[in-house]
DNA sequence: TATTTATATTGCAATATTACGATATAAAGA
DNA sequence: TCTTTATATCGTAATATTGCAATATAAATA
């Protein structure tokens, strides 16, 4: 089917899932890196930087910023992107809860 | 096309973004979560907690398995799982660098 | 206004994912 | 051994994702 029951999970579960998928691409972890090295930059530098067609890279900045992993704002005729808090800080309370029970369960299964 | 373009990017950049997409569904995310709350269970338990039939729980174990979130012992003629650090702690690196940068930026862009 | 520059959208082909019925496998117990 | 129980695998249909050429849009500049 290809079709995901969304609507048999709570609305935590679809929004973590959203934001993991977003970032779940190497072409979009690329993305994220750059702005974390240069602070912002606009569409055509990542283009410049990726090996993937302006149209492709176009694209997957529509997706992370559509999950809020990023923003951008115009610049003259250019868009300047950067990362946007709002998705990461969802999703970080996640990974807290999950290496919060990591670091207590001390491996006493499995 | 829907082939990813894997050799373009770094080894890290590769495994950053399986782990993320194991994590990108919301079934997948249900069980992680179940597994932090009972701490290890047989898959027959996920199948009675998840809306989805055997052989897509099943699958979706799978993918979590191969990515190394989750871990599987013979227990019986059952699988007792539960999560596993190795996947978690590779990922974790990635969250805590963003974290870090975003804590420091104030938002002086965008 | 015409051109250039920067980005988004459309359309489409190739491939991947999701879901499940049917079936296989494998250990446990009768 | 036969049956039950638990899980995995196969096959397949429906849908989603990836990537790009072609094209559209929109601001800047000549």
């Amino acid at each position: 089917m290809g079709i995901t029951k969304t609507e048999h999970f709570s609305e935590e579960q679809n929004e973590l899932a959203i934001l993991a998928k977003a970032i779940g691409h190497p072409a979009r972890i690329a993305i994220i890196q750059h702005l974390i090295k240069v602070n912002s930059c606009v569409c055509g530098d990542i283009v410049n930087e990726l090996p993937l067609a302006q149209p492709t890279v176009s694209q997957h900045l529509k997706e992370l910023k559509n999950a809020g992993l990023i923003k951008g704002s115009f610049e003259g005729n250019a868009i300047c992107y950067c990362l946007d808090e709002k998705g990461f800080h969802k999703i970080r309370g996640f990974f807290n809860q999950v290496n919060t029970y990591l670091e207590n369960k001390k491996n006493q299964c499995c």
